[in-house]
DNA sequence: ACCGTAACGGAACACCCCGTCCGTTTCGTT
DNA sequence: AACGAAACGGACGGGGTGTTCCGTTACGGT
């Protein structure tokens, strides 16, 4: 079985998934489907041809930033130091759900999202099971932390809204300097990324 | 001028009114007008004829819980140890948030919100200024703190999400104990509220 | 160059929303 | 009891979304 597209087919599917990227990022997940045909330059059934459902196209949209998310967590394992790896993985998975809003929502939604992305999800939080029980014998992180606290972070992060991308990327900066003071086991006051005027926008 | 509406049209008001906040607060700000209707046994257009506007109903609907909140600042206020103060007034003002989503919505938003609805939570903001002023002074809350820390604190308490109100109302009460963490000048670590687990629904 | 078929895209379906018009009902005053 | 005005609500037009149908186009193997 030769599992070829036509070469004008693959052209789409490839032009269809990097619009859907830049469209989800930027607008959130509620970007009609019909708008990214448009900025396709495709019909409509064209990208149901693709994608049978809106979801199977979140999902392989987001399949990138799925694996830059278990990158992070690796990265963080990697590291020498686990309360740095911690850190880690908690401002670079913040900053990557600022800078994508749609991920972001995908990624904290397990109800109508995809199964394959909530699965995925599921083994990157399980990786850092592992660095979080490591950063809590060095004596850094809180003992009553639990992997539920990331899921938590997250989410609250993606309710921050902000009139520019970049707004919202420094407003989240803060935030998660703001939510590892918090999980330090003996916190030790440090000092913040700058404060973000918010004129509360969107 | 007597503005007295006849009786059922005030009953009707105050159907609509009260259902409208229910709604709001469980399902979020865009319950469709229509449903409020329905849920009030009453027609579209009685809606429209008492509210012109989606928004004129929003502010109508969520002036009790704005005041609420001055009222919670007020308290805090008043309180003899003014970092004390302030705690209290996370802590109740994220629960008001988790309870009531459409509120909370309301509350960070102010583009296409009411005008009015902004002014008062201005106003309202600007009260707890002195008491970040004072709870600072007594060598409490961190220097480096800023009023907009608390919009950023309610918008990302907004992006909890929950199975149930239980859960959020539990989810919000264990984030506000952990930004209260990081607001501490000298962090002492306390004891948090019990972790939430997050089916990671709705 | 030819032609079968894969792939396309405009139109259409079913659903939901907003806000308004207008014929009908109900209040409350005489 | 009776009648004018106030208030009601079903239905309408305009718009938007996810998804599908089907007649048309264009690829690519011969």
């Amino acid at each position: 079985m030769k599992d070829r597209l036509r070469s004008d087919a693959r052209d789409n599917r490839d032009r269809i998934l990097a619009v859907a990227r830049l469209a989800f990022a930027a607008d959130g997940l509620d970007v009609p489907i019909r708008e990214i045909a448009r900025r396709a330059e495709v019909g409509p059934a064209t990208v149901y041809r693709h994608f049978q459902t809106k979801e199977a196209l979140l999902t392989e949209a987001f399949a990138e930033q799925m694996t830059t998310c278990s990158a992070v967590v690796a990265e963080g394992l990697a590291a020498a130091d686990p309360w740095r790896g911690f850190c880690h993985v908690i401002e670079r998975l913040m900053e990557l759900h600022a800078l994508d809003r749609g991920f972001a929502r995908a990624f904290t939604s397990a109800l109508p999202a995809s199964a394959g992305l909530a699965a995925d999800r599921d083994r990157t939080l399980r990786l850092l099971l592992d660095l979080v029980a490591r950063a809590k014998a060095a004596g850094r992180l809180r003992r009553d932390f639990v992997l539920e606290d990331v899921s938590l972070a997250l989410m609250a992060n993606e309710g921050i809204r902000a009139a520019t991308p970049e707004l919202r990327v420094a407003a989240s900066r803060r935030f998660a300097a703001l939510m590892l003071q918090s999980f330090q086991a003996d916190p030790v006051a440090a000092p913040l990324p700058p404060p973000v005027r918010l004129p509360l926008s969107r």
